[in-house]
DNA sequence: ATGCAGTCCTGTAAGC
DNA sequence: TGCTTACAGGACTGCA
């Protein structure tokens, strides 16, 4: 569920509350999210302290004082935050890590359990797992590159833009918000868009996250940050969610379309799929 | 090699 | 009211 302004903004809520602390427990209730978290993990991090906290892609990064590295991923669900020890356990809570000396504790919460967290012993490990998954940054985005990515294959926008070896970070509503402002219609064929729309498109994936991150992110339902607060961007939707409502610009009804297994929203008349 | 469909899991909302 | 179905921010696997 978060994408990139989400889990952003997770990072940021997390960071002055965690690093510096050290882990004094670690309580798993429920091991069963993508990958189990195993025992050994828990005697690797015990008594480590977090150094940093950082974010590639959808994954949150934490660097552990003793070279050890924290991965996770919110999956659809999941929720990070850092409560005080005493607020009441909630349910589809799978990860406790008890803080000194600040008596508080970092949550883990995740209802769907699509959410995953995995230790590494070093940093290069950690990042042959990543680099293994995700291509550039969307603010790193090369425009002779992301020009060549788009020119070599048969796929849809809306699959490109959602794959992360193409761009790390871009969900559904990210993607269908950035098509939206260009008129690009979600099925239009990568290799098929105009020349000069291309680096226009480019341009555009960073501005509406970027917008996205100043508003910390969207609540659709479960996302909150990583201070228990909600997002804000979902009030700034200009496409997502808005099927049956009139466009902004035209005022045609906003519809729906199934692409790359996602549902995609658009206008019919402001995103014509080109054809070349 | 490439791209799609199906799968993992639970909660919620819509439909009958 | 209650049961059933469809769908949801993502990533991965297997198959064509």
């Amino acid at each position: 569920m978060p994408e990139l302004p989400e889990v952003e903004t997770v990072v940021r809520d997390l960071r002055p509350r965690l690093v510096g602390a050290a882990i004094a427990r670690v309580t798993t209730s429920r091991e069963k999210l993508r990958r189990p978290w195993k025992k050994i993990w828990t005697s690797r991090v015990i008594g480590a302290k977090f150094e940093a906290i950082h974010r590639r892609g959808k994954w949150i990064i934490i660097d552990l004082d003793n070279d050890g590295r924290l991965l996770l991923h919110l999956g659809m669900t999941g929720q990070l935050t850092v409560v005080d020890a005493a607020t009441p356990l909630t349910d589809h809570l799978h990860l406790r890590f008890d803080l000194n000396p600040k008596n508080r504790q970092l949550r883990f919460r995740d209802p769907r359990r699509f959410g995953s967290a995995d230790w590494f012993a070093s940093e290069s490990e950690l990042n042959a797992f990543l680099d293994d998954r995700l291509g550039p940054e969307p603010f790193d985005l090369n425009p002779a590159a992301f020009r060549t990515e788009l020119t070599r294959t048969n796929r849809s926008l809306k699959a490109l833009l959602l794959d992360q070896k193409v761009i790390a970070g871009v969900g559904n509503i990210y993607a269908d918000e950035t098509l939206y402002r260009l008129g690009l219609h979600p099925e239009t064929r990568a290799s098929d868009v105009p020349r000069n729309l291309v680096e226009k498109l480019r341009a555009m994936i960073p501005t509406v996250l970027r917008e996205a991150i100043e508003k910390r992110g969207s609540t659709i339902r479960d996302y909150i940050g990583g201070s228990g607060l909600e997002g804000g961007f979902q009030n700034e939707f200009r496409v997502y969610g808005r099927d049956g409502e009139p466009c902004l610009k035209c005022k045609t009804a906003i519809e729906t379309v199934r692409v790359a297994g996602r549902t995609s929203h658009f206008c019919p008349s402001c995103q014509k799929r080109v054809v070349k």
